[in-house]
Order: C-alpha cells, then structure tokens, then sequence
RNA sequence: UGUCCUGUAGUGUAAUUGGCAACACGUCUGACUCUGGCUCAGAAGACUCGAGGUUCGACCCCUUGCAGGACAACCA
C-alpha cells in the first residue's frame, strides 16, 4: 500500500501478452514448482525463416525471462522429408540469433518409448491396426459436415492388433499396408478425433535411426509426448495446431503422463513476403533464387547474408507482440529495426554507385591529399580515418542535374555544393557525349573549405560523397528488392500461378567504385555508405574482387518529395 | 452444413481485469544538421465488426447476428 508504482525507474513496465500472463499465473499458483521449460521444435526438412525466428524469440524469450530453459528438438518422425543438411543449419541460425538450448533432443530419441507407450493403448483397447488402404481411409473419414464411418477392423482383439502392431515393426508388411489407428470416434465434430492414424509404414532409412525401425509415428502421436517425456511446461505453437490439441491432452490423459500443455499463437506474416516453407523449397529447387541463403530469400540464412544483425530480428520479433489473431506486419517495420541498429554500429564510408566523372580544375595536376573522415557519428569510439583526395573524383549521377527544381540541393550548373569531409566545389561546366547525356562536370574547389568547413560563415545546402577516381576501388554491388511484388504473395490472380508474383527485377547488379578503406573488408562485415544505405560483404567476394550486398537503403526523405 | 479460434487508427500490439482508448511502425508538419540519414518538437488518424441487453458506467459481461481464419496427408 505505501508502495509507490513503479514509475521513474528507467524500466517503464511493458505489457503483457497473453503467453506471459498465463506463465505468470502458473508461477504464482505452483503449477510446476515455479518451473519454465519451453521447446523449439522444427521439423529438419526445410531452413528457418524469419516466421520461426520469432517463435524462437518467443520460446528462448519467455524462457529467459522466467528463469527457465528451452531445448532444441528435432521433430524427425518422417525419414523421407528429412535429412542432416536441415538440422546442421537449424542449429547454426538458432545460435547465430543468440539462444543456447538446454538439450539437444531428437523426437526419434523416443521411438522406443512411443512405441511401449502404443502397445499400451492396444492392450487398454485404445487403438487398433487398421488394414484399410489410404483411399479407404480417407473416403471413411467422413468430411466436415459428415460423419465418418467406422471400419470394418475396428473391433479387432487386444491380441490381434498386438500381434499385427508387433508384426508391422518387426518388418512383414509393405509401405501403406497397415496403420496404427487411435480408437476415437469417427463421428467426431473434430475431424482430428476421428481414429487419428498413430504409426505408418515406411521403409526408408532415417537420418539418425538408420534402419532400425520400419514403422514410424504421426506428428500429433509423437508431439505431446515428446513434451512430457522431457516435462515442458509450456508447449508453445502456431494457431493451425489448436484443433490438435485435444488429441494432445488424450494421449497424456489415457497414458497417464506428464501434463504438458499447449498453448497457441498467430503466426508471422509479412508483406511481400513467402512464408511458406514448401514454396521457399520449390524457389531453391527450380534455381528462382541462389540457393536457401540468397539474399532475398527471407529464410535467417538469407537475411544473415543480406547483412541483417541477430539484435535487428530479435527488436522486430519484440515489436510485433504475439497474440491469437491473424496478422500480416508491414515489412518496413522488419526494415525500420534492421536500420535502427545498424545505424548506431556500422561505420561510414563513401562510395558511388552510379559514377559520373568530376573534374576540379583548379586543383593541382598529380596532387594527392588525406582528408579525415569520422567513421560513426552516432559513436565517437569508432574513430576516424583517412580519405585520399585528387583532381578526379566520382560522384553520384543522381547528384548533378543540368536543370534542378527549387529545391534540389546538390550539384547543378553554378551551384554550389560541399564534397563531405573535403572541399565546395562549385560547378561551371557539364560536358556532355554525342547522344547528350552527361558524361563529365569540371568544377572549382575553394581551398578555404578544406575538410568541409565553410571559410566565410557561407551556406551550402547540400553535401554529397564523393571518391577519388585514381584511388577508388571497382567492386561488385548487389542492388537487392522484394522477391514479390505483390503485397500477400499468396494472393494470386485465378489461372496464375503463384510464381508469376515473382518480382523479376529483384536483383540488379552494378559495379561502383568504393573508397580504399573498403578493400580489406570481410565477408558479413557491415558498412553504411553514406547517403545510399546498408551494405554487407558477400561471400562471394574476393581479395581484388569485392562483392558488397546492399543490405536496405536509408530512409529518403527526398525521394519523397521528389516524387511529389 | 459441423467444430474450434479471432475481430481495437493504415499496420501491429496495449488498456491497471467494468472507470470516458495508449504505445510503436507508417503518414503529414516544423526544427536541427558536413549523410535530404540520425535526433528533436508537433499533427492527423479508432464512436473498439453490427444490433440488442445488464450497469451510474462496457473494448471488457450476456444474447444474437456478421466477417475472417483453421481443420477432411499414412506431412509437421
């Protein structure tokens, strides 16, 4: 009562969701003995993609935050989608965006168990050996509005569908013969409930199991108890899975084990972009893109090349909240924290892009001079460096125009302008090629502006970057732009296909010239070239062969206006 | 002709659990500036899906509509 709400703390209390009122509750009522385990549970037959970074958010997250755990498990109950390639880079994008795992576990590490746990519900006459074909079954299942019918195996003895379940592991039958079917209702409102199909046969080797098992079971027998077998607490999912779980809560129920429970939230969605992780497949598989990490791709690999941070992906899962209803989150709130950060720790540098050759013709021939330059203006500690200067510079081709509206600020014939950190230069010809187009500018400099001062108080509105022809570094540069261009990709006009939302210009290729102090860079190393946006190394760049990947533009307020 | 979930500014997420709707992104002004970036100041924008009801008072509770989504792989 006398004590004061937490007000002026530096620690404004931030709301709430849903997941955390409810893990808040159990620790206050004892629940689990103020236990919080949480799980990741991909499937090994895709990569991640930023959709399953904020499930991961989520899951580390609420761990972290209440003292508990989170383990890492495979959900590898289908040989034939899966494979190591999957988990080897699951594993590498999780630590990559900052979480540690309690346990590695695998769903296949609980064969054994599930399996004991099956001939369990055969002998309490809770599921039986369905010889059904798949058309049977399916036709059987009755439809939404429909109840099914039940089949004529239905009532098989304990000892015969322990015998046939026993059989069926041990090997005698072919793919599709026979399945493990809970004993449910086939008229069940919840199609789910109807006869759910437990093991399937499939003789394919696994990737971790090898061939030791010939029988393999469904994801919603497998999940819950994987759950309880490692006592979560809280067993977080998507939405599409709330129609499961009262099918979770059987299996615990009837096979009276530990109570672990699910609990769902809306899945990302974002503006122009595949979710979809059989479609992001079919993009790698026909070569749309380069491959699972292409830059364009929003998978954690692709955004790790295209230069994203793990903080920018962890700030955007904390913004877009988590809640029960569907949602579809502008994009440019992706790219708005991915700015944020890198702008407070990408260093500065200069580099042109589309060159357009500047002459100064009252700056001595042969003449070469260092001009500092402050790497990060947001953060003294990163310094300074030096930016050679000479007679022949680069500067951008959207910075001159022969006949500017008012207010364009850059460099036009007589006008003035600053080049950063170096001199005003003022511009007095424009020299053009045969067709017309502008191919050189000769300009003065005033060499009482040296570093960029303004020698008599004078103003000069616009200040453009620039790099010294002699000195510049050529390099490749990948202009990256939304692989869709439709707003929900999803979304597809009848009678097309959904690829044909494919932006064709989604990658553009340039070659521009780069400041010195660029040429040692790494691959992932980040860079903000002053006035044009973000950019990282590529792999694929080479001593002598720099290949940068523009990572997102800065915001244009002039584009803007431009525009009108 | 089903079952379940969900409806709050353009987009997301809140609202001390019944006390006259807040924050972020976006948008628009303006200031500042050696990045038309950053930062700063401000503005517009929601009668909380509709209709009834309970209540002094409803985003919140009740009734009833409507809309969107999920579920009919031997996928997860």
């Amino acid at each position: 009562m006398e004590r004061e709400p937490l007000k002026n703390e530096g620690l404004e209390e931030k709301s709430k969701n849903f997941l955390e009122e409810i893990i808040e509750e159990d620790l206050k009522s004892g629940k689990h003995a103020g236990r919080v385990l949480t799980r990741f549970p991909p499937e090994p037959n895709g990569y991640l993609h930023i959709g399953h970074a904020k499930s991961i958010c989520l899951n580390f997250g609420l761990a972290q935050r209440y003292g508990g755990k989170t383990n890492l498990r495979f959900d590898d109950t289908n040989p034939v989608k899966e494979d190591v390639e999957y988990v080897d880079s699951i594993k590498e994008d999780v630590r990559w965006l900052g979480f540690n795992w309690a346990n590695e576990f695998y769903a296949s590490d609980y064969f054994e168990q599930l399996y004991l746990w099956a001939e369990v519900l055969i002998q309490k006459g809770l599921a039986y050996v369905d010889d059904q074909t798949q058309e049977e079954i399916r036709l059987n299942r009755g439809t939404v509005n429909q109840a099914g019918k039940d089949s004529s195996f239905r009532n098989r003895s304990v000892e015969e569908n322990l015998d046939l379940f026993r059989r069926m592991r041990a090997g005698e039958f072919k793919d599709g013969e026979r399945v493990l079917r809970a004993k449910l209702d086939m008229a069940h409102p919840n199609m789910l409930m109807r006869d759910p199909i437990l093991y399937r046969i499939i003789h394919s080797d696994h990737h971790r199991t090898g061939d030791k098992w010939c029988i393999y079971p469904m994801y919603d027998y497998a999940h819950g108890q994987s759950d309880s077998i490692e006592q979560i607490t809280h067993s977080i999912c998507t939405l599409e899975f709330d129609v499961h779980r009262p099918l979770y809560d059987w299996f615990i129920e009837k096979l009276e084990i530990f109570p672990s429970h699910q609990y769902e939230f809306a899945r990302l969605n974002m503006t122009y972009t595949m979710m979809s992780k059989r479609k992001l497949l079919q993009l790698v598989q026909e070569k749309v893109v380069m491959g699972w990490d292409d830059p364009r791709m929003p998978t954690i690999c692709g955004l790790r090349r295209r230069g994203y941070t793990p903080e920018a992906i962890r700030a955007f899962a904390d913004r877009v909240g988590v809640a029960k209803r569907d949602n579809v989150i502008d994009i440019s709130l992706l790219e708005f924290c991915l700015r944020e950060d890198l702008n407070k720790r990408a260093e500065r540098r200069m580099a042109v892009l589309n060159p357009l050759k500047v002459v100064i013709t009252n700056y001595p021939e042969g003449q070469t001079e260092e001009l500092e330059a402050v790497n990060n203006p947001e953060d003294e500690s990163a310094g300074k460096r030096m930016v050679p200067f000479s007679r022949e510079l680069y500067i951008e081709q959207e910075d001159f125009m022969e006949n500017p509206p008012k207010k364009f600020f850059r460099l036009a014939p007589g006008q003035e302008v600053r080049l950063r950190y170096a001199y005003f230069i003022k511009c007095n010809e424009v020299i053009k090629d045969a067709a017309g187009n502008v191919v050189e500018l000769r300009c003065t400099y005033d060499p009482a502006s040296k570093g960029g001062q303004s020698p008599d108080g004078r103003k000069v509105q616009g200040t453009i970057h620039w790099v010294s022809a002699q000195h510049a570094v050529k390099t490749e540069i990948r202009l990256f732009d939304r692989l869709f261009s439709r707003e929900n990709p999803d979304d597809v006009p009848e009678g097309q296909d959904w690829k044909s939302g494919i932006n064709p210009e989604s990658l553009k290729v340039i070659y521009g010239y780069l400041e010195p102090a660029l040429a040692s860079a790494k691959a992932l190393d980040k860079f903000q070239f002053e006035r044009m946006g973000y950019f990282s190394v590529d792999y694929d760049s080479k001593p002598g062969a720099m290949v940068f990947n523009r990572t997102v533009t800065l915001k244009d307020t002039w584009a803007k206006i431009s525009a009108q």
